[in-house]
DNA sequence: GTCGATATACTACACGTGTAGTGACGCCGG
DNA sequence: CCGGCGTCACTACACGTGTAGTATATCGAC
């Protein structure tokens, strides 16, 4: 299962891991001086943490720990998405969809393109 | 603003309030009381913390509080919805949109259904 | 083999959240 | 006018999360 919400910074170390691969706790903590600037002990401590939830993977190599991302990126979205149907929808996908429609505020481009999206969809199955 | 990301359990007392009306917590108790059975204290706290956020608005009627829902519905789901293109895709739209479309697990029929609402939406503006 | 650099492991602390107990106080019925 | 019931206000506590410091272990260079 291991169906924990993934939280704004777990979602940071993953972006990380899915587009980087395998990383030390200092690669990380490179990768995202940029945006978060966090200390090297706090990336440690949340890929840690990470490590205990399951959702990276760590290994030993030489004397570091080398982290990748365990879980898959379209299962993450998975789970986000239903996290989002759960709270915002009481689960609901219908709403959720007349939500996205009408009332996401997409753009007319975004519209169209969501359209296009789904006849491709249509397609492919 | 007030973009403070809204809870589980925040969004159980809002869907209440919206649906209900206006409530004391007791009232909010009792509505909530078959899905989450919580005590009254709890709830009073989880309103009390609500009203500090400005989520909701606490009206004093005789002796009781009434609360009142003070973010609307659609406010609160584009708030979620926002949330969730920031931690799932990045805040990127498009990705998110291609996601719905082939990887939410949508069955045909509902996309059939986003099909339609998008060429409502379309006209409709 | 010693030293310096670096990584690790452990600890810390404040704030948010989930969940609830309790003592005090006011209002309605008798 | 008094007591009980319900409500409030306050307090509590454990766990998660954001963020980081520090002491110790280890590796490579000299």
């Amino acid at each position: 299962m291991a169906n924990k919400p993934i939280n704004e910074t777990e979602w940071d170390v993953l972006n990380a891991l899915w587009r980087g691969g395998p990383a030390t706790a200092r690669g990380i903590t490179e990768a995202l001086s940029p945006t978060r600037g966090w200390a090297y002990s706090t990336v440690k401590t949340v890929l840690d943490r990470m490590a205990e939830k399951g959702l990276v993977h760590a290994r030993r190599v030489g004397n570091v720990w080398e982290y990748s991302a365990k879980v898959r990126e379209g299962e993450a979205r998975r789970s986000a998405w239903r996290r989002f149907l759960a709270g915002a929808f009481g689960g609901a996908v219908e709403p959720a969809l007349g939500f996205i429609a009408h009332e996401a505020g997409l753009t007319p481009k975004e519209r169209e393109k969501l359209a296009r999206l789904i006849a491709e969809a249509r397609d492919d199955r």
